[in-house]
DNA sequence: GATGAATGAGAATTCATTCAT
DNA sequence: GATGAATGAATTCTCATTCAT
C-alpha cells in the first residue's frame, strides 16, 4: 500500500484549502490562510481527532478542543462555525482518504500472492483506523435516526466493502450476497480493530492481521 | 433464563419489585411498587429504551424520557438517582439476557445440525437485538477512554464470543486465537444487525442470517 | 375612554392564555400554568418591559430581566424561547391594546364636545405609552429593513392613524390625504409623548395634552 | 454653514484634514492623512452609515461597517477608537448640518411667501433625511434612560424646533407654549419623513412636503 | 404517587478590541 | 498604511437535578 500523502498528521488539502466558497458558518475557512493561519487550522484539527477520540462527539467540549489547540475560543470559531462543523471537516478528510484506500484494493485471490495484497490492505486499514478510528466510530454513534453525517458512515464502510466485493469475484459462489457478505467482512474488521486499539481486547496488531486475513480468505474464497 | 440480580427487568417478564433495600440514588426503587407504580417504572424503562435508541446516550434528555413516558421530570427521579441510573438498569438488563443468550448456545460442529443450532442461535440474537441494540451500540459509543459502561459492553460481547469459543472446539485448527476468532465473529454478526435494523443495508431478515450462518461456518469449520 | 381591563399590569389573557397550541419555542407557555406559574410569567412581563424600557432591545440583557423579575436564567427559558420571544409577547400585548384605542375613538368635530372627546382619547395613549412606551418606540428601532416586528409598529400606529382619519371626515377639505395627514398627527402624538416622558423636554402631562390637542384641532379642523 | 468643530466632515465637503492634536483614542485620526488615508476614512464613513442605518447602532458589528467598507478590522482602529467613536463623527456631522439647517430657516408668515420659505426649508430637511435619517433615529434608540448620545439627539431636534419657534412668532397667540409646539411640528416632520423614506406610507416626496407644509401653516398660523 | 415549577452550573457562541507582520 | 489573526470577556441558552404542593 502506498498512501498518497503522510497520514499521521492531517493533510492540508482536503480540508482547508479546497476551492469551495467557503462554506456558510466556517468564517474564514473560505480563503487563503497564510501560514501562521494554516498551521492554527491543522492544530485545531488535531485537536478535534485526539478529543473526539477520547470523550466522543457529544462529550467533547469546544473547550476541550481549544484547549488541546493551545487556542483560544474565539479562534475556534473563526475556523469552523461550531463543534459539528469541525467534525463534518475531520470526517471529509477521513472519506477521502478512505475512499482512496478503496481504490488501492488489488484483486486479490485465493492464493498466496492475494493473501499477501489482503493483509497489506488490511494494515493499511488499521493505520488509518489508529489515526481516524474514533471518527469513524463516532460516524455511527448510536443515531438510527439517520442524520447526514451518520449516512457518510455507512457509505463508506459500503465504499470498502464495494471494493472488496468487487476485487474477489469468487465469492459470488453460493448463496451469498457478495455485498453483503462484503460489508459484513468489513464491519468486523473495524470493529475488532476497535477492540484491539480501545485495549478491550488483547491481541498484538500482526495478530490481529494474520486473523483477519484468514478469516476473509476463508469467507471469500471457501477451498470447494 | 435466570436473571443474576434482583433489578427491574424489562421484557418479556413483569419487572421485579423485589424488596432489596434499594440502591443507593435510586429512591423509590427499593420500595414495594403496588400496580401504579409498576406502570409507571415500565413506562420509563421502555421510553428510556427508545430514547437512547434514536439520540443515544450523551444527546438524550431526562426531558426526552420523561415525555415518551408521560409523566413528569419529578417522577423520574422518584425511580431513578439519574440519566446513568436508569442506562445502568437497562445495560443490567441487555446483559442479563444476554447471558441466557450465551448459556443457551449448544455444542455446534461443521454438520446439518450445527449449522441449524447455529442459525436459530443468531435469530435469537437478533430478535434481542431488534429491542435493545441500541443499547448495546451505545455501550461503545466512541469512546476509547473505558468508562465503566463501556466496558460492560465489552465484556458483555466477549461473553458471547466465550460461549462461541467454547462450542465450537474445532475452530482451533490452524493459527487463530479461537477467543479473537470468536470475537470477531460477534463483532459481524453484531454490526451486520445493525446496518440491516437501521436500514443502511437492504436485506431481508432471513437472507442475513443465512449469511452470517454461512460465513461462521466457514470461519470455524474450514472443510481441511 | 372606558378600557377594557385594568392597564398598569399586562392583562394575562393576550399574552399568556390565549388558546394558541404553543408557539414553538416558548415551552411552557402552551399550556395551564398553575398559579404560581401565572405570578412567575407576569413577573417576567412585567420585568420585560421594565428593562426593554430602560435599555432598548439590543442592550438589553436576558439577565437583567431575570434580575428584575427575581427568578432565574433557567425560569425564563421555561417560557420564552430567547429575549425576542418575550418581545414578541409585549408587542402582541400592545398591539392588542391599541386597537382597543383606536375602537374606542368617537366621531369627533370642531366643536367642544369633539375636542373634548378627542382629549380624552390622547389621554388615553398617554396613559398607555407610560406603560408601553419603550415597546412602541423599539418596534421602530433603527431597522429600514424591515422585520416582521418593526412592520407591526407602523401598523399599529397606521391603525391609529385609520381610526382618525375616518372619524374626522372634514379633514378632507383641502388638499391633504387623510390617511397621510393621520398619520402624521399620530407621529407627533408619540414622539411628543416620548419626549416629554423622558424628559427631554420639560413640559407637563395637561400642558401637553392641551398642546396636542389644539394642534389636531387646528389641523382637522382649519376654520375655513 | 460652518462646522462648529474640526471632525471629519462627510458630505458634501471633502473631509478635513486639520492637524488637531487627535483627541485621545482616535489613534490615527490626529494625522495628516495623505489621499490614500482619505479615501479609506471616507469609506469608513459611508460605511458607518450605511451599516447603522440598516441595523441601528447596537446590532451593528464592526465586522458589517469593516466588510461594507473594504477594509480590515485593523484598519477601523486606526482611524477610530471604537464603535461608538465612528458614530460619535457622524453624530457631530449631522449636528453640523443641522445647526446650518436651523440657520437657513428665514423668518416665515402666513402668507405666500412665507409658505415657499417653509416649504422649501422642509425640502432641505428631506434631502438631509435621506442621507443622515437612520443616524438621526439610531440617536434617539430605544433608551428613555438619557445616554451622552441620546441626549445629542434631542438637542439637535430641540435646536431646530427653537429656531422654529422664533421664526414664526405668530404662534404665540393662544394658549400653545411656541417652543413645545414647534418640537411636536418637529417631531412630526421626523417621523413622516421616516415613514415615507422606509416605505411604511406610500405618498410621494413632494406629497408629503405640500402635506406638511399645509400643517405647519395651520398650527402656526391659525386664521383668527 | 405524582407533578409543575424552579434552579444554576456548564457549555456554546459572539464580537469589540489588540497584536504581529 | 494596511491587514490577517488572535483574544477573552460577555452573553445566550441548555439541561440534569431539586423542591413544594
Amino acid at each position: 500500500m502506498a498512501p498518497r500523502r503522510a497520514r499521521p498528521t492531517v493533510a492540508p488539502e482536503p480540508v482547508a484549502t479546497d476551492g469551495t466558497p467557503g462554506r456558510p458558518g466556517a468564517p474564514a475557512q473560505g480563503r487563503e490562510l497564510r501560514a501562521r493561519g494554516q498551521r492554527t487550522l491543522r492544530r485545531l484539527l488535531d485537536a478535534g481527532v485526539e478529543v473526539f477520540a477520547s470523550r466522543g462527539f457529544h462529550a467533547a467540549r469546544v473547550d476541550d478542543i481549544v484547549k488541546a489547540a493551545a487556542t483560544s475560543h474565539g479562534t475556534f470559531y473563526l475556523y469552523f462555525a461550531n463543534k459539528e462543523d469541525l467534525f463534518a471537516a475531520l470526517v471529509a478528510d477521513v472519506a477521502d482518504q478512505i475512499s482512496a484506500l478503496a481504490a488501492e484494493l488489488e484483486p486479490i485471490g485465493p492464493d498466496e500472492e492475494g493473501r499477501r495484497a489482503l493483509r497489506s490492505w488490511l494494515a493499511a486499514f488499521t493505520e488509518l483506523y489508529e489515526r481516524y478510528g474514533p471518527i469513524i466510530r463516532t460516524w455511527t454513534e448510536a443515531e438510527v435516526e439517520p442524520s447526514a453525517l451518520g449516512r457518510m458512515g455507512a457509505d463508506v464502510l459500503g465504499q470498502l466493502a464495494g471494493a472488496l466485493a468487487e476485487h474477489a469475484g469468487q465469492a459470488r459462489r453460493n448463496r451469498m450476497d457478495p455485498q453483503v457478505a462484503a460489508l459484513a467482512l468489513v464491519a468486523m474488521v473495524e470493529r475488532l480493530n476497535y477492540f484491539v486499539l480501545s485495549g478491550q481486547v488483547h491481541a498484538r496488531r500482526d495478530e490481529m492481521l494474520d486473523l483477519l486475513t484468514e478469516v476473509m480468505v476463508r469467507v471469500l474464497f471457501p477451498p470447494r
